[in-house]
DNA sequence: TATAATTATTTGATATATCAAATAAAATAT
DNA sequence: ATATTTTATTTGATATATCAAATAATTATA
């Protein structure tokens, strides 16, 4: 038993569970702001954070290759989300400001970020919430061996 | 602590395990067989372990869209892992027949599949991978709700 | 300092994700 | 038996994933 799927194995559990959790966050997203994406907001979030930070680093943070970012950056531009401007001190770097409409959009959509977390680990305990992290980790580290 | 990441959760841990889990999978397919995609193959042992299973229900078992297995066993088709012949019996479905080339490939897979899982859990027990199949169906069942 | 190596980003090609709408066949209701 | 509804699949549009190659700017080396 447990042999639900092909895969048989609980790394199929994580791609549901990611799956579902992405659809929720979409959905509530939506009720606020209408023409934003999950990794859309993503981007907001960690440029509100962080004015100075490159596409790489963005990348990183949110485990995305550096041409996905260069193509999410390019709509939110096309969106006004945000405005590139010349860097001066690294010109092949382009500085990422947001614009008010990223503004009034970070602040609509902070807690549809945080019901969207309390909504997927409700009846979670932290300890337990601890142990999943531990045991990603480890599966994490595994792959990249 | 833990905030590593701007979203702040455990739930972005699952987005990274399942992406290195992924990376993984797809390299040791590519030693062995070079024209194929994990989604793929995925479909190819469906396909195998149930000849008359409809497209639908492959979406379900890997949790995809239908329009995603439409576009994915139209590649297949085209790369000639498997042959769409006419469904008598209910003519909006095709009989999807695996090819010699996709037996052959099959043949070669197995391994490979079995392969990648112990990779990916190597080192953690039966009782942990439990709890995690556990936690991660609480959580797909709160994004459900 | 000119050259080579590295880094950041972009672009192209192909695969998949997602939603909505379109098709077409099957099942149900009247 | 015909009309209506449901089901299975496809198609279109747009977003993202991934890899490789191309650009262009920066840094390191001889």
């Amino acid at each position: 038993m447990k042999q639900k799927n092909p895969t048989g194995t609980v790394l199929y559990t994580i791609e549901q569970a990611i799956k579902e959790y992405r659809k929720v966050c979409q959905k509530n997203i939506e009720k606020v702001v209408s023409d934003i994406t999950v990794d859309q907001c993503l981007v907001l979030i960690i440029l509100n954070e962080n004015e100075k930070i490159s596409q790489i680093e963005i990348a990183k943070l949110i485990f995305k290759d550096n041409a996905s970012i260069t193509r999410i950056i390019e709509l939110m531009v096309k969106k006004d989300y945000l405005i590139r401007e010349a860097n001066e001190i690294d010109k092949r770097k382009s500085k990422l400001v947001i614009t008010e409409k990223g503004r009034e959009t970070i602040v609509l959509l902070t807690p549809v970020f945080n019901l969207n977390r309390k909504t997927a680990l409700d009846g979670l305990s932290f300890d337990e919430i601890e142990l999943l992290d531990k045991l990603l980790h480890k599966i994490i580290s595994n792959c990249k061996k």
